[in-house]
DNA sequence: AGAAAAAACTACTGGCCAGTATGACGGTTA
DNA sequence: TAACCGTCATACTGGCCAGTAGTTTTTTCT
């Protein structure tokens, strides 16, 4: 897993070691790609790593070379949808040149783009987080509620600066929250809204949410 | 289980014979009570019957002399918290003195009232609803159509009306459907607001996103 | 080419658990 | 009191599965 070079052989071969880390990276994503989507159909506790093999055609005592354990699997799954969105939204909120309005337009559509776009990835950590050790679980917490204190503070700065309706409750950033995470269970690629019109629906839900008219 | 008279004895002490089903339904009761309560917290698939056993105080061949196997009793925990809300939900759309603002707002917050205080029945139906047997996920399934299609339709004729803002499509009904759903997920007893308090945001919610102002 | 290391596989175990076969116990009928 | 029935328990099985020990295959380096 080190990618430090620590001998001689190893220095002079950095390149050759990136590589080589770079396959580990692609394998481990492969892994959590498949796993991911069986734990999806099956749930986690009723999908086999047996399973997970077969359908990467390989063998268990592979995975275990990746991972830890199951559990290390579902933390890594979980950690996608949330890690992602939490950078874009950190991305995002780093325009100072933006309106409060135009930042939560801005926030909720990308978001909404990567929850539908990694729609598994949510739905799984949504329902197996209780699988978790304690300490993924906390991280993992402490990532999502990160989230919604950025958000509420949006959009009480928002109401401050006189964008959104003054009688709006940074509360509301819990249900901003919910709408967003509320989609994957219900929405399919197979239906008949496409992507982009449910994050146009849903930015504009949030817009009245917050009182941005 | 049969509470049909079949012969003279039963006939002659019918009383004892309801009595006799009231004893049947306490106790299929107290099973799907306490089974709710363990899957909750240990997810279905990991959760033995010998535990819920246990902690009714009885063994595991009890169990299945009030259900077929494991999945009727998640079948009888994930049909409680939807049954419910769609019964409260008709019963208030039953009254025609209403107006639809109001309807609206009732609705929303009986159901919400519902589903905070059948939380966890909430949570492990939405959690476990795929293993349930493809009988009983349609049936369910159904029963959940049913009430996003009368919530969309209450949206429509409000509009119709002219007591919702008029580019209000009625997709919300999705929306507040999923912020209805959404609140046993994050909502507990022990935290700073009281239910009450985020039935009152709830019902707030809905109407912004209905355009009910 | 051939040694050494890395990567992946075969084959197993120990424990768990849904579901069942059988029996015990108490109340009711005659 | 003796046969009967409803109710629940004891005790088991058969299959599944996370995790591992030891071996084989492949790659890397000289």
């Amino acid at each position: 897993m080190s990618s430090i070079a620590t001998n001689a052989r190893e220095a002079s071969f950095g390149a050759n070691d990136s590589l080589k880390s770079e396959f580990v990276a692609f394998k481990t994503n492969r892994i959590i790609e498949v796993a991911s989507n069986l734990f999806y159909q099956r749930g986690y506790s009723s999908c086999t790593l047996d399973l997970v093999a077969d359908k990467l055609g390989v063998t268990k005592p592979f995975l275990y070379s990746y991972f830890k354990n199951k559990e290390a699997i579902l933390a890594a799954i979980c950690e996608v949808g949330i890690s992602e969105s939490l950078a874009v939204l950190e991305a995002t909120l780093a325009d100072e040149h933006k309106t409060h309005r135009a930042l939560l337009t801005e926030v909720v559509r990308q978001v909404g783009r990567i929850v539908i776009e990694r729609q598994e990835y949510v739905v799984v950590y949504q329902r197996e987080m209780k699988h978790l050790s304690a300490a993924d679980h906390n991280r993992i917490l402490r990532l999502r509620a990160s989230f919604d204190h950025q958000i509420a503070e949006l959009i009480r700065e928002g109401v401050e600066a006189g964008e959104f309706r003054e009688d709006t409750d940074s509360f509301v950033a819990v249900w901003i929250g919910g709408l967003i995470s509320w989609i994957p269970t219900w929405y399919s690629p197979a239906g008949q809204r496409s992507s982009e019109e449910v994050i146009d629906q849903l930015v504009m839900a949030a817009q009245r949410l917050a009182g941005a008219e």
